[in-house]
DNA sequence: GCCAACGTTGGC
DNA sequence: GCCAACGTTGGC
């Protein structure tokens, strides 16, 4: 099980909308490291949903549902996911919150915020988990 | 292969 | 709206 964040702007594509959708495929990533990361995830990993730009927070858990294909756009070169959504957090954890963990110091969203899609480790996806417990 | 110029992202 | 960080492009 590996554990992931991908990042997305509410105002182009929405949690509420993943929900309604009830499935979404993750494209248009055109980012080598991103693309990596796509690459290596597995069928029931989960990924942490975050909101950039307007909100700046973790809003829910999605989970994989189909691996790593050749992004329709471009699939020589790129690949796309297949996502649902598995579980709206409690309460958004704000990246403010985030960055204040100490735990959470080395987690890619904040060594590097411009990374669409990153690897989280299991005590990091705890830890924000654990947060989104509080109010 | 280096590096300057430029474009994009995203937090503030 | 600004700017830092980062990636890409293209001239040399």
């Amino acid at each position: 099980m590996n554990y992931w964040l991908v990042k997305s702007e509410p105002n182009v594509y929405a949690w509420e909308q993943f929900q309604t959708d009830k499935v979404a495929v993750w494209d248009g990533v055109r980012n080598y490291l991103a693309r990596n990361n796509l690459r290596a995830m597995q069928k029931g990993d989960l990924v942490l949903f975050y909101h950039s730009n307007i909100g700046l927070e973790v809003v829910g858990i999605a989970k994989v549902k189909k691996t790593g294909f050749p992004d329709p756009a471009s699939p020589d070169q790129w690949t796309a996911v297949e996502l649902v959504p598995y579980k709206k957090l409690k309460h958004p954890v704000s990246l403010k919150k985030m960055k204040n963990c100490p735990e959470l110091s080395n987690m890619g969203l904040i060594r590097q915020s411009r990374l669409s899609v990153s690897a989280l480790t299991e005590d990091e996806f705890n830890k924000v988990l654990l947060l989104s417990q509080e109010n």
